[in-house]
RNA sequence: GGUGCCAUAGCCAAGCGGUAAGGCGAAGGUCUGCAAAACCUUUAUUCCCCGGUUCAAAUCCGGGUGGCACCUCCA
């Protein structure tokens, strides 16, 4: 497999730490509100990389944090008047249920930053013992110009950084371009004991820290959004590397923006949505097929028009799937003919392009593009006494696919037993040819959220999944 | 000022030197009591512009034009 790494802006071949394993970290939220879209973009895609390790037989370790302790969430702990545990606890939870809906699996681990800060500690510790970082005044400050290779993520020189950095008022610092690895206490802020006083973490060494205790000194994946590249992975590898000696990740992975008309949606600016908002109008599962129709390092434009074209889309899927279920129930237990060989045959063909699409550095746009070939094939099978080998075979392959994308997770459940009244009344009617009763029955079920089409084999029901 | 990215049909989007995937939408046809779905056909002689390299360029190189991002909390 190929994977963009964002450290030598040059496609390389995977090779893991361990053979058959895959160690990989990705940054997640910090828990002080609903995650909004641009948020959503990350957790998506490495959840799809993820699957297709798995898919491809490696064992894969995969953790994400959650960002519990920072500024951001003692102001909001504060406006709501809770503690900050409080609010942590509230948002991971909401977490959890807008990454369910949209098809997130949870990560292997998922260690928050409070819980770790004897690892912390030791983290800082250690750096301070090396030179790399020094106390003042209970803060703790990263020494940046003792690194050999700050800012090789950015491929900007330490002196360019220099010209474009901001005159701090934090004059403590020895160079502008120290950051903070522990924050003295200021009143009324929660804080644990260190040997630098009372403090609490900065926001760059809790991911070092925890990366490092689940997955080694020396991992393969790391990944998170465009605008982590700087400051916040930069001064990872710093802190790591500099600690350990030793290289901290092989591949780094950073995916594009969400833009609001052309524009970075971000948090200042204001011009954001939430997942939690968007799924009052839209099945989240569309939100995830949205975001798999680009290739993940392009920056794409969310708009409800284009929620709803990947609408559509996913509607199409999910009508081949059920497709698949119709033909069973009218299969034929006999080899395949020549016409259901060529389809079985394009279907392998699709699945292989599938596969190296996604060798291909995570192509998902091209992998839906197999996807959709394997569909056609599926729809013109013949509707009935189709050779029942052909359609699992179809099946297999179309199951495989959609598991690696984490899409057509909803089950097509029995229908209700109202619902199956009305479909046998309406095909007495139809044989009556009582029209007048049976648009009225259709009319029915279709309100009640159920897809009625008439077909060579009698009556297909379904249930309206997005 | 420094560092990058992008420009493909009405919309979205692959393509990475060998003669334009796929989806959405639209039009016509088939099937159907009607509808829906599906199937068939049509919808980019051409990939922002100008040069260059090559037998061959959407793809490589140079120069424009237009858009975006990072260097500051942010996925």
């Amino acid at each position: 497999m190929q994977i963009y790494n964002s450290l030598t802006r040059k496609k390389e071949e995977f090779v893991p730490v361990e053979a058959g394993k895959v160690h990989m970290y990705v940054c997640g939220p910090t828990v002080y509100n609903y995650f909004h879209i641009g948020n959503a973009r990350p957790f998506i895609i490495f959840d799809v990389l993820r699957r297709y390790f798995e898919s491809r037989g490696y064992d894969v370790t995969f953790v994400q944090n959650f960002t519990d302790i920072d500024d951001k969430m003692i102001q909001r702990a504060n406006e709501e008047g809770i503690t900050v545990s409080q609010l942590a606890e509230r948002f991971i939870g909401e977490y959890f249920t807008d990454a369910k809906a949209m098809g997130i699996r949870p990560a292997t681990v998922h260690p928050r930053a409070t819980e770790h800060i004897p690892q912390i500690i030791e983290l800082i510790q250690h750096l301070v013992d090396k030179g790399l970082a020094y106390a003042v005044n209970g803060d703790v400050y990263y020494r940046v110009r003792a690194f050999d290779h700050y800012g090789q993520l950015l491929n900007q020189s330490l002196d360019d950084l220099e010209s474009g950095a901001r005159v701090g008022v934090e004059d403590m610092k020895e160079d502008p371009l120290d950051f903070a690895l522990w924050k003295a206490q200021k009143p009324g802020e929660p804080a644990w004991d260190s040997p630098w006083g009372k403090g609490r973490p900065g926001w760059h060494i809790e991911c070092s820290a925890m990366s490092m205790a689940y997955l080694g000194e020396t991992f393969d994946i790391h990944g998170g959004g465009k605008d982590l590249l700087f400051p916040h992975h930069t001064n990872e590898i710093a802190q790591s590397e500099g600690a350990t000696g030793k290289p901290y990740v092989h591949y780094w992975m950073h995916n594009g923006f969400i833009n609001i008309d052309n524009e970075k949606m971000s948090k200042s600016k204001g011009n954001f949505f939430t997942v939690r908002d968007i799924s009052k109008e839209y099945d989240l599962e569309t939100v995830r097929m949205f975001m798999l129709s680009a290739h993940y390092r392009s920056p794409v434009n969310f708009s409800r028009d284009l929620i709803a074209q990947a609408a559509s889309s996913l509607q199409r899927l999910y009508g081949a799937r059920d497709q698949l279920m119709f033909l069973q129930g009218g299969a034929a237990d006999r080899a395949p003919n020549a016409v259901e060989q060529a389809a079985m045959d394009a279907g392998d063909a699709a699945l292989a392009k599938f596969n190296a699409a996604m060798d291909d550095d995570l192509n998902t746009a091209d992998a839906i593009g197999a996807m959709f070939e394997l569909v056609r094939e599926i729809f013109k099978l013949s509707p009935t006494g189709v050779s029942r080998d052909a359609v699992l075979h179809l099946q297999q392959r179309l199951e495989q696919m959609a598991g690696v994308l984490g899409l057509l997770t909803k089950q097509a459940d029995e229908l209700p037993a109202d619902i199956r009244a009305m479909v046998d009344e309406r095909a007495q009617a139809r044989k009556e040819k009582n029209w007048k009763r049976s648009d009225e029955l259709r009319d029915a079920i279709t309100t009640a959220g159920y897809i009625l089409e008439d077909t060579a084999a009698g009556q297909k029901v379904r249930k309206r999944e997005l």
